[in-house]
DNA sequence: CGCAGCCTTGAAAGCTATCAATACTAGTGG
DNA sequence: CCACTAGTATTGATAGCTTTCAAGGCTGCG
């Protein structure tokens, strides 16, 4: 049920029953295919999104016809909250799903009208963009400050810790590709340093699923 | 005087002249000195700032001593905005002045009260820091998809856009070491892409003004 | 079983960083 | 007014990392 879902989206945390109830009856149920585009850049803004299940990502294309993958998105994470408040509201990027993915969509125009009501509501916006422009500025910092195995060590230590898992238990949301343009590297850079820190025994690769078995000398990769 | 210069801040425009008048009372005014550091990375929060004159750069440093510039702030723009509202409101950058530069520091607190009152100025405020999150992205695509020079050509054709001086002349705000870390690339390479813009007849360089004689033959050199 | 997609591995090329030396500028003091 | 000096910018040569191109291996599915 949407209500339930978006009850643990922090940004809806600490709302009144009544506004989440409001929230969630605006809010449109989409199914995306693997794949499947659900915006490209430039297309007029309608609405941000919350995933449900499923993985999408975040892309810029260039005009060579690569791309890169600017964030990865999973369960109980929004995108697209700050195109709301641009001059311009069109999408600056292309979403896509990665796999079968639920979305809720939240239209433009009732959610705006609910913020001017609910302070609240606000403030959790704000948190919300403002941790993305943190976010961002680390991965600007990343890109220029650390080399691909740096990234990559960085990655692999900042999911282990927001995952939580208990022995340092990794697995990648999405497929390598993917994760390897996340993290600004090519996709035979990326094996290639999984491969190293493989040998020096720092971890532990199988299939998606990564171990980190040696924390310390993980972080001795580090710059 | 401050309440004049406030008013030409896009995060106050449009506001009524008594909340503008309160926050011109608040704001304090500070001194900064070439390669004064106004706050480091980890500092704890304790406002926000609009530049008056001169520029300021935040950077981000590695453990191994580099620094990579994130952004530079120059006249009538704010920064540290979205500092505000994380959960642990702490600086993640280190900021420090470029040049001799006049600040208006907005202490949090009674700015955070003033946005549960206003509603029109939370809206600027989710415009400017939304307004940030798109210029990151764009960063983030640019580091990854382009090259030096690529970057370059970006930056002086943004820049002819932005400050909207006839005949495409740009003038660099800072030091080209500061530019050049701006678009990460370290200042020899920049110093090179410059030279091969000039010898390949788009650009006119003369010490920190540059003209852009020819900006299609420019766009060439975009990938 | 065979195919398609994904991942891995190898070799070579390219771009940028790094190290080093020189030119240049601006500000300082004689 | 000129010489000096420190900071800044340019230029050259080399090394290193990553990308690119190519081929082989693995896996899951039809």
């Amino acid at each position: 049920m949407a209500l339930e879902l978006l009850r643990s989206v922090p940004l809806f945390a600490g709302l009144e029953e009544e506004v989440l109830a409001e929230v969630a009856a605006w809010a449109r149920p989409r199914h995306l295919g693997r794949e499947e585009v659900l915006f490209r850049a430039g297309d007029p803004f309608r609405g941000f999104f919350v995933v449900c299940s499923g993985h999408i990502q975040l892309s810029r294309l260039a005009s060579t016809g690569q791309e890169k993958v600017v964030e990865l998105i999973g369960p109980k994470e929004t995108f697209a909250e700050a195109v709301l408040f641009l001059d311009q509201p069109s999408y600056p990027v292309e979403a896509r799903g990665l796999a079968p993915t639920e979305l809720l969509e939240l239209p433009a125009e009732p959610f705006n009208r609910l913020l001017d009501e609910r302070p609240h509501l606000t403030r959790n916006l704000l948190g919300t963009v403002s941790r993305r422009v943190h976010r961002l500025v680390q991965d600007v910092a990343a890109l220029t400050l650390q080399d691909a195995t740096g990234r990559v060590v960085g990655y692999l230590l900042a999911r282990a810790d927001q995952a939580g898992q208990e022995g340092g238990r990794v697995s990648l949301p999405v497929k390598k590709a993917a994760v390897a343009s996340r993290l600004g590297v090519q996709p035979e850079t990326f094996s290639r340093v999984l491969a190293r820190l493989r040998e020096a025994g720092a971890i532990e690769v199988e299939r998606e699923r990564i171990r980190l078995r040696d924390p310390d000398r993980l972080a001795q990769f580090l710059p």
